[in-house]
DNA sequence: TGGGTGACCATAG
DNA sequence: ACTATGGCCACCC
């Protein structure tokens, strides 16, 4: 049978692929399982993330702007930002600087590159 | 069953 | 430039 979370299983995937000092955006990996279905579901699943055994680098998902939209959810907001800087990533104000550097495409890094 | 919500993104005024 | 609204799709009540 067939799994209803499959979109969240995919989500996860992606996320644990971010390699360490990058951070992705919910559109970007929202994209990437196909199209943007509503980037929204992303978020959605890594709210669900803590149900996941797995460690999910949530974290090191933001918004599109880089802004750590989802430190509100995170156990401790303090978390987030410590784990980003932990690995290199600078945060300022609850956003990441030069997220332009620090910005990973699964599109883009993953994919295709033909 | 239907309606509301949500860690978003894009476009329009 | 900023604010407002729509769209996206899955989950909860």
């Amino acid at each position: 049978m067939k799994k209803d979370n499959d979109f969240f299983d995919n989500v996860y995937s992606v996320v644990r692929l971010i390699p360490k000092g990058r951070a992705s955006s919910y559109g970007a990996i929202a994209k990437y399982l196909g199209s943007a279905r509503g980037a929204r579901m992303v978020g959605w699943a890594m709210n669900n993330s803590h149900a996941q055994s797995e460690n999910v680098p949530a974290h090191r998902v933001v918004n599109r702007v880089g802004l750590l939209s989802g430190k509100n959810t995170f156990p401790s907001p303090f978390q987030m930002q410590a784990l980003l800087e932990e690995e290199g990533i600078m945060v300022k104000d609850d956003q990441i600087e030069n997220f332009d550097s620090v910005f990973w495409d699964p599109n883009t890094e993953l994919d295709i590159e033909r």
